[in-house]
RNA sequence: GGCCCGUUGGUCAAGAGGUUAAGACACGAGCCUUUCACGCUCGUAACGGGGGUUCGAUUCCCCCACGGGUCACCA
């Protein structure tokens, strides 16, 4: 797959420097490494899983690395729950990755806080040089300038007092018991351009930035420094995530810069936003993969669906298979606006896939649903299997989701015990409605043999023969058997029920009217 | 508030100076049909506002408005 664009996938800031970057390794020359770093301090994000494809799919269509990496440096809020979710969440998607937790690579570990020595080699350098520096200010004396500087109308600015402290300084601080961070020395003018794959050159004044802290007083690095280190070593080339980081995007900058380290490229995609323009979040309902996972949408459909989502492909079908997404991705079809997550595509995309998927696969799936609503046993019994599937595939044509498929599949495997109301108003109302029902019991009883074909001709013969239109009979049967006034073929549904079960229905609704509308 | 990004129908979006401004979802009508879906046909509906540049701007430039992001010892 050639790329297609030369210049837009290698920025001029990498072809000028060839040489420094052919030192870094032979292995990797010219090859597109993408990360995705998740911190486990949640459930995979819709949003969250739509970054990881975007990079997942620039990876696969440049035959590159995919690496999944664990930003773990917050440990306040880091939990080993939402790192095993991230996880199956990516692998029940699909999005697998070539290096990574639980896979290994040769740029691990892939934990960041398996790596603390080396942020701590890093920034010791950075110290050592002068391009950074340790400041004592405490959380709360920091919170108070910043409230002051707000007050009066300038600029929540870290103001830099530490930059310039002797030794004599330090150590009184020191004896105060403070705990110091470290914070980049950043240049106080001047200007940072990020080249930005999706939005071109974008300039930041430096005055505009402040002296960031890359090492907590814990001992801990910030996401700004740890980041950058990791990007580096782990020889990423392209940094594709959201737009929410663009503004980090600076600081980062001037890290690599401090560091003496090779830029990758830069991309931003844009956000995924709530209906209401705001960032999504739980208030807005279903918002994690795994949320839509038990709502029983299938990966196949969320893939489809989260990669219209910025991005657009070039032909007219939305309705993609994966590897003609894959063959077919490039940034330059990303687009700049945020995005809308409306929820009724993804539906009707999840219809689709359950309809035309394969059927032993859609019944596998839906199995669980059917389970859940306690329809079936569980385990199911080898010899249900086969009836199962015939009963999914009569149903999954009018549903758009695996929970819908238990609900709609429930009365073959129930009893019907209730019928639809605006059904027996227009079915069962009707004068001579239950001696009907009994008629055409009769016909079906008396079948030599009992399956679809043959009750439709008895049906039909039956209507014929009292003169009255076929929907005067199919209905209030549709209504007796399955509860219902819409459904699968009628035919159908009696063949999957079986004669015994239909009869038992018919007269069961006969006796119903007769007692509850004679 | 400072800085940054963005603005094509209700939503996703194509188009990048001259087009009847694609397509999809949703919505409406019809066809198909024992019902509901599916499918098919048709339809409603958009370039935020104001200035420039140009023979001509949805497309280029500027201003404004609006939306979003970010200004943490979160990532």
């Amino acid at each position: 797959m050639l790329v297609p664009s030369r210049r837009r996938l290698w920025p001029a800031a990498w072809q000028t420097n060839t040489r420094s970057y052919l030192d870094r390794s032979v292995d990797t020359l010219n090859k597109v490494r993408v990360r995705f770093a998740p911190s486990p301090t949640g459930s995979l994000h819709i949003g969250g899983a739509r970054t990881a494809l975007f990079n997942w799919l620039f990876a696969r269509h440049h035959h590159g690395a995919f690496v999944l990496r664990i930003d773990d440096t917050d440990t306040e809020r880091s939990t080993e729950a939402s790192y095993k979710e991230i996880l199956t969440a990516m692998g029940w998607l699909g999005l697998d990755w070539d290096e990574g937790p639980e896979k290994g690579g040769q740029f691990g570990p892939y934990l960041q806080s398996q790596r603390l020595e080396l942020y701590r080699r890093e920034a010791a350098r950075l110290l050592n040089e002068g391009k950074a520096y340790l400041c004592y200010c405490t959380v709360e004396e920091l919170a108070e300038r910043r409230r002051q500087a707000q007050a009066e109308g300038r600029p929540p600015m870290y103001d830099r007092r530490c930059r310039y402290l002797t030794p004599a300084d330090r150590t009184r601080l020191e004896q105060e018991g403070r705990q110091p961070v470290i914070r980049l020395a950043v240049p106080e003018t001047g200007t940072t351009v990020v080249k930005d794959l999706i939005r071109g050159d974008v300039a930041f004044e430096n005055a505009t930035i402040d002296d960031f802290i890359i090492f907590k007083s814990n001992g801990m690095p910030t996401y700004n420094f740890a980041t950058v280190v990791d990007d580096h070593l782990m020889q990423i080339s392209h940094i594709i995530r959201a737009e929410e980081h663009l503004s980090n995007t600076p600081k980062q900058i001037l890290v690599y810069q401090a560091l003496a380290y090779e830029l990758p490229a830069f991309a931003h995609v844009p956000m995924i936003l709530a209906p209401d323009r705001s960032k999504l979040s739980k208030r807005h309902g279903a918002t994690s993969v795994e949320e839509y996972r038990d709502e029983g949408y299938l990966p196949e459909a969320i893939i489809n669906y989260l990669a219209l989502l910025g991005w657009s492909p070039e032909g007219e079908e939305e309705i993609i298979p994966l590897e003609e997404i894959i063959e077919q991705f490039s940034l330059e079809r990303v687009s700049k606006n945020a995005a809308i997550y409306d929820t009724k595509k993804l539906t009707w995309i999840n219809g689709h896939y359950l309809r035309e998927g394969n059927l032993d696969r859609i019944t596998r799936l839906a199995l669980p649903f059917l389970q859940a609503k306690g329809l079936l046993p569980d385990p199911l019994p080898e010899k249900d299997y086969n009836h199962v599937r015939s009963v999914i595939a009569a149903v999954r044509d009018r549903v758009k989701t695996l929970a819908e498929v238990a609900d709609a599949a429930s009365y073959f495997f129930t009893d019907v015990t209730s019928y639809e109301e605006k059904g027996i108003r227009k079915h069962f109302t009707r004068p001579g409605a239950a001696a009907l029902l009994d008629e055409a019991r009769e016909r079906l009883a008396a079948l030599p043999e009992f399956n679809a074909r043959a009750a439709e001709e008895a049906y039909r013969s039956l209507a014929e023969g009292k003169g009255i239109s076929t929907g005067q009979l199919f209905h209030p049967t549709r209504l007796a058997i399955s509860g219902r006034t819409m459904g699968p073929g009628l035919f159908e549904i009696m063949e999957l029920l079986g004669r015994e079960t239909v009869l038992a229905r018919l007269d069961r609704a006969a006796r119903w009217i007769r007692e509850n509308l004679a």
